[in-house]
DNA sequence: ATGAAAGCGCTAACAA
DNA sequence: TTGTTAGCGCTTTCAT
């Protein structure tokens, strides 16, 4: 690999001309700086950017950590991220929690020995309280939470409106008489699970409903959950006219297993579901969703982190944006 | 950030004696060593991975360039390389080429400019020739290719058998008794395209089936470009009893127009794909196609790479592991 | 306009 | 067993 020094070397300089030289820098006269630039180039010289951050002690790097990346939702979102900050110069790291909180600390640890520039994170479903990701804000590294956040003041936040989105949709389907609805939920302590549910709930309060206990079913985030649970409300009758999904995959699910009962949806059971995967389109009947707009997220993220990076005294602290969802009709209901 | 020299000072020892200590090397007698850990562990000492990077001159970062983050088998291959090398302590470095030849080029230097330790890649639809990537080998970095990969034999490939599995296809089709094939296939110059179109082609030759023409058809690898290239056979009669699509997505495509039409899948025309997207058995009807398992191609790249990074003599040049595949046989043929 | 000196945090070779 | 010296490639400050 050719250094700065080698260049010096060739054109009887000192390396700091170099340096200057290639930076563009002012004291360095046009013609010199176009000789060394020309060499450059002819020796296919490249910066070493691991030396340029080490001495500015600071990276290039973003680092991202998601519970897993082969999910639709999270590579549309850091596909999104990676677009915005590549034109500002930046590379992207990502890794994996595997909705494990231990893995989301070592993975927090990792970033912060790479000092990365700034860290976005969509937390796993064990995650409750951030002290890996304040110890990151304390040594000055900018944090963004996106989707799955962590009730805590000091980090930045975009999320959709769950609670929302969530009452919207439920006021439509009691505006389709959908008067009694079950809800297959997510895990207890995820915040979208949580807003999701009580957005749910309030919803059928104003329009006095009475809200089921039987009917109020908690799981995990998978469509195996969905299927579970979704059996198990069909097998304590009396059923409910529609069914309301923390997310996609849990309503298909639900699909499965009304469908093994030779049920009819929505003649029978209608069914909502939440985050409107590119699948969701095709199943049969096709499903009524919210959209989530994954790649505006992203942007968000990436715009606020690079404001974050610029502006490293107020840092965004706390600032949350909060992308607008859509209701999409289908014939699931 | 507290570094070694700040852990030496409180211990009135050198911070070589630290570093040494913290690496467990014998040099150091056991009760030092316990006394620098401890310190290390209360004041939350991380090392300096850029400064340690920079001076053994190569990163635990592998780099991976991919067309888009945002495509299934794109961001499952990748879940599974970063589960691999995680366990053997690196990070992954992502960036997207946007099927950008110039900016996979760009990607390229960036990963060199990073010291990374390796690079894993699948070339854009518009890369011909790889000297953005020898140029990488030539420095040392070891690089894998998978499932578009180039002609270089200096490069270690991870692929499947895209000729033996169309192949394998077209014969299924003709065993069914389709006779009459067209084919939905993908850019000129990739090498999925090439070699599912020649698995193609000779299985029918072995059959004596005569090849039309008019039934060939090139383009992208989108849904839109199977909807459009579709559209184009179903005007020219006459219709061939199947349809061979280059992946899944063209075949979703495929389905819109025949289904435009108001023509049956499979009675009036049977489409196969190729990849198994997850969409694949939800269609209507459900698409038979080709199984690629992604997730052991990104086990095979990870494993292939660690191999290359620990032995760079041989550096396992041009080494080829060729993944299985399986024909899924469903209801759209 | 250019050069010299110093140092980022760490490791390797050598000295004590 | 521990400490000293030197240097990775680069940038910043200060001198020439």
């Amino acid at each position: 690999m050719v250094t700065i020094k080698d260049l010096a070397q060739q054109l009887n300089l000192h390396h700091t001309t170099v340096s200057k030289a290639l930076r563009d820098h002012p004291d360095i006269k046009k013609e010199t700086r176009d000789r060394i630039k020309a060499l450059a180039i002819e020796l296919d010289y490249h910066p070493n950017v691991l030396a340029q951050s080490f001495k500015r002690r600071t990276s290039n790097t973003i680092g991202i950590i998601v519970p897993n990346i082969n999910v639709d939702f999270f590579s549309t979102v850091i596909s999104a991220i990676e677009d915005v900050v590549y034109d500002a110069g930046y590379t992207i790291m990502i890794s994996q929690s595997n909705e494990n909180f231990h893995r989301e600390v070592l993975n927090a640890k990792t970033m912060l020995s790479n000092q990365v520039a700034g860290l976005i994170i969509s937390v796993s479903r064990e995650t409750q309280t951030a002290p890996h990701l304040t110890n990151l804000k304390n040594n000055g590294i900018p944090v963004v939470c996106f989707d799955r956040v962590i009730a805590d003041v000091s980090l930045a936040k975009v999320v959709v409106d769950d609670y929302q989105a969530a009452f919207q949709l439920t006021e439509y389907l009691i505006q389709k008489d959908y008067t009694t609805i079950a809800h297959l939920g997510g895990p207890n302590m995820v915040s979208v699970s949580v807003d999701r549910y009580q957005g749910f709930i309030d919803a059928q309060k104003k329009h006095a409903l009475p809200v089921h206990e039987q009917w109020i079913k908690r799981g995990g985030f998978r469509e195996a959950d969905g299927f579970e649970n979704m059996n198990a409300t069909l097998s304590q009758p009396p059923l409910p006219r529609a069914v309301f999904a923390v997310n996609d995959q849990v309503a298909f699910g639900a699909y499965g297993a009304i469908k093994k009962l030779g049920l009819s949806i929505p003649d029978d059971i209608a069914v909502a579901g939440f985050g409107n995967l590119m699948l969701a389109q095709y199943m049969d009947p096709a499903l009524t969703t919210v959209a989530q707009e994954p790649a505006e997220m992203g942007r968000s993220c990436a715009k606020l982190m690079l404001e974050a990076i610029q502006n490293p005294v107020k840092q965004t602290r706390g600032k949350t944006v909060t992308i607008p969802t859509r209701l999409i009709i289908r014939a699931s209901t």
